[in-house]
RNA sequence: UGGGGUAUGGCCAAAUGGUAAGGCAUCUGGUUUUGGUCCAGUGUAUUGGGGGUUCGAGUCCCUCUACCCCAUCCA
């Protein structure tokens, strides 16, 4: 059993917010979705999602649904449709119910509108494009309010019926929500809410005239469905505000759904976008959207590689928030470890080079298994063998460099599951190619009954020249030449190769063991499902196998690489007003505070207002000014001291506490954590927990004993040297005993009982 | 520039304030009739920088920097 399969998988944090969710009570079962536009087709990034909705879905018994979001009549496609279901049905998901549209819940939808209108939430607007453009503001200036923000209510439903009967041109009004022109967050300027589109929708047909917008219908399917999690890409974290609006706005019955984003999947010598994806397949740089060079669902498919793979892929890169680009080299492991234990091996040669064995006479078939010693499958075939056969021009060298194990006009090499053969003559042409070489074999080194005694250092692929059989292989690799493509201009002009003429042994064709096929030595192939026919064999490449002889002879070349330096610029920080200043003086100067606390202190009111009052009970300032700095800051980072739970005296009565040493620092954090949440006093919250501090070393020298007889290998370590095991010593005892020993006093005590 | 995010070895990515996991890649051995697989080993990691709080900071506070997203009647 590998190593994965023993490692503990730590939860990523939309699992962890799920299991939080699930554990509270909030909902009763977990139900996501994957919900994308069918206007283009699927790809890997699609496939991290799909893995991510119904992967916990299904790993916390909930429910994912499929949803086509489809409220753009103009750019959606059935054919897309059909494209998304076969991708999560091959990659092995069950969607639950039907299949869902949005423009199933158009009616509904239609209705909420209607209550925002009635609720003074939405107007119906008629200004210009252009307009709305223009009165919409810049990132940093305020926009302002349409004049038709007034309407009123009837006229607002009675326009907005209108608009949904068709009687107005496209564009000539839009219904918007009523929120905040002026909100630094631009999606919250009066938002759209739907538009005139006298188009045919795929579905609804021309039933409507008018389409909502995503944000605003997003969220309601979320909630007529009865989504829980919706989880969706990082570019749509401004757009959660609106979410959060709508579903409160209308006062939607509980349980409702929340938003949660996670970063887009980007892998280097990839695009990923539709719009560049599109241009590929619409100049001809790639044969069509299942292109077995593209990253789109269909090309893997048509490429070779399994669902599994792709699945354990996106499993491995784990998610999170931070924009990353994925090594390629990652997916390539995921499907070589996959195929790895699956298929068949099989002989194939390339490049076909002519070997006749002068010493062989006859025919024999020699049997030979389909799998290697450390593939647990059953399963053989015959191998024919006469005195002329084919191996790879690769594998042979007329003047071999060094380290090189193949056939040499020195070198013997073992032909795979047969003998071993010897060079005796190279035969050229007139230019001096090779054309064939003359051998000859050992009859006595037979694969399995070797009593020949030979060493080789390689065995290589071969097949028979009678019975074997021509076959196309397409040989891909990377479409891009740049780790961070731009498009057209960056494609890899060696993307695709194709051999017309490669040989593969008879059973490959005649036999099938699979469809997949490892080419020994080479790579793994799949039998083209568009192209193959047993007459005209084409095999694709879905990935070559680690080769580090190849890597080896490159190596030279990738030597000046320089490690980028990471330059630094230190910005300025803006200066002090002259009442900051005053403070800032006085709190260095009259209190002793430090520079850094003091500069904290005065820079922020909030801050210096909740220290001075709580100054007023307790004088000894500095601890106070600690606390003040470093705990009620965070406190009163999205809030104002009237929302507080705690008094500033209550703060001074706790760095009171931590001035006469009554508890430790490490104590104090839990109690203001306490505080924070019930405003309790201090002395009454230490009581109850009992959180007093212990500094009797009679109590304490006993733990600090145990736990050292308990890691016996940290202490020699610690011995070693390596002192930074003194916090996990400290660590164990302070988890012993609650977290309540005096963490100084165990310091000093622990670095004792280490040295003696 | 307003707002919202993000920053941990070459690439992903973990880590209730207490020994900086794991995978990929790399390199080195061993096994091997695949230069594959497997096994073992391999990294001084300034946890973006600087300061502060603390016995102890990747984690808390302040500050700076870099990158991503938002001004479609797209999603």
């Amino acid at each position: 059993m590998s190593k994965r399969f023993i490692m503990h998988k730590s939860k990523d944090f939309l699992r962890k917010i799920v299991e939080e969710d699930l554990k509270s009570g909030k909902y009763k079962e977990v139900v996501t979705r994957f919900p994308p536009e069918p206007n283009g087709f699927p790809h890997i990034g699609h496939a991290k999602s799909i893995s991510l909705n119904f992967g916990i879905a299904r790993e916390y018994g909930g429910r994912c649904h499929l949803r086509m979001d489809d409220t753009n009549p103009t750019t959606e496609d059935t054919q897309y449709v059909e494209a998304i279901k076969d991708a999560v049905k091959w990659l092995g998901f069950e969607w639950d119910g039907p299949v869902r549209y949005t423009s199933d819940y158009f009616a509904k939808l239609y209705d909420y509108a209607a209550e925002l209108i009635k609720m003074q939430k939405a107007y119906v607007d008629s200004l210009s494009e252009d307009e709305i453009r223009e009165y919409r503001g810049t990132v940093t200036q305020p926009g302002r309010r349409s004049k038709y923000a007034d309407r009123s209510v009837e006229e607002n439903l009675d326009l907005f019926e209108r608009m949904k009967n068709g009687e107005f041109q496209d564009g000539a009004h839009v219904l918007r929500a009523k929120i905040d022109m002026a909100s630094p967050n631009m999606k919250m300027r009066d938002p759209l809410l739907y538009r005139i589109r006298h188009a045919h929708h795929f579905r609804a047909g021309d039933a409507w005239a008018i389409y909502p917008m995503y944000d605003f219908a997003h969220c309601l399917s979320d909630y007529i469905e009865g989504v829980t999690h919706s989880l969706c890409t990082l570019e749509f974290e401004n757009n959660r505000e609106i979410y959060d609006w709508v579903i409160e706005t209308l006062q939607l019955k509980p349980p409702r759904p929340y938003q949660y984003e996670f970063a887009r999947l980007n892998i280097n010598y990839t695009v990923m976008s539709k719009r560049k994806l599109l241009e590929l397949v619409e100049k001809g740089v790639v044969s069509g959207w299942d292109d077995p060079r593209l990253p789109t669902i269909a090309g893997y498919k048509r490429r070779g590689y399994t669902p599994e793979s792709i699945l354990n892929f996106c499993e491995m890169i784990g998610v999170a928030k931070a924009n990353s680009v994925v090594d390629v080299s990652q997916l390539e492991y995921a499907i070589r470890d996959d195929l790895n234990k699956k298929v068949p091996r099989v002989m194939c040669v390339l490049d076909p080079l002519k070997i006749t064995i002068e010493n062989y006479e006859g025919y024999e078939e020699i049997d030979a298994s389909y799998y290697p010693h450390d593939v647990p499958k059953e399963g053989s075939r015959k191998l024919p063998f006469s005195k002329e056969i084919y191996i790879d021009r690769e594998d042979f060298m007329e003047n071999p460099e060094k380290g090189y194990f193949r056939l040499t006009p020195e070198q013997p090499v073992r032909l795979k599951h047969a003998y071993i053969i010897r060079c005796k003559e190279v035969v050229k042409d007139a230019d001096g190619n090779i054309v064939e070489i003359k051998a000859e074999y050992y009859p006595e080194s037979k694969s399995g009954s070797d009593t020949s005694g030979i060493k080789v250092k390689s065995a290589i692929q071969w097949v028979e020249a009678t019975s074997a059989r021509k076959i196309e292989v397409r040989l891909y690799d990377r479409l891009f030449k740049n780790e961070a493509p731009q498009g057209i201009e960056d494609i890899n002009p060696d993307s695709l190769k194709v051999i017309k003429d490669a040989l593969v042994e008879p059973a490959v064709i005649e036999e099938k063991a699979d469809e997949r096929f490892q080419f020994e030595r080479v790579g793994y192939f799949y039998a083209d499902p568009v192209d193959y026919t047993d007459e005209a064999p084409v095999f694709n490449k879905i990935v070559a196998l680690k080769d580090s002889w190849a890597k080896k002879k490159k190596a030279p070349e990738t030597t000046a690489k320089a490690a980028p330096k990471k330059v630094h610029t230190e910005g300025e920080t803006a200066p002090m007003s002259e009442a900051e200043q005053v403070l800032f003086d006085r709190y260095t100067k009259e209190l002793k505070l430090n520079s850094e606390v003091a500069n904290t202190l005065a820079r922020d009111q909030k801050l210096s207002s909740f220290f001075e009052e709580a100054l007023r009970s307790y004088h000894e300032s500095v601890t106070v000014a600690n606390i003040v700095t470093n705990e009620v800051a965070r406190e009163l980072k999205n809030k104002e001291i009237s929302a507080l739970q705690f008094q500033p005296g209550q703060i001074a009565e706790l760095a009171k506490m931590v001035d006469e040493e009554t508890i430790s620092t490490k104590i104090a954090k839990q109690v203001f954590e306490e505080m924070s949440k019930s405003g309790e006093d201090p002395a009454k919250i230490v009581e109850a927990k009992g959180l007093v501090q212990i500094s009797d070393p009679d109590v304490i020298v006993p733990i600090i004993d145990e736990i050292i007889a308990k890691n016996p290998d940290n202490v020699a370590k610690y011995r070693n040297g390596n002192t930074r095991l003194l916090g996990f010593f400290v660590g164990q005892v302070l988890k012993n005993t609650g977290g309540k020993a005096n963490p100084k006093v165990v310091n000093e005590l622990v670095t004792k009982a280490l040295s003696s």
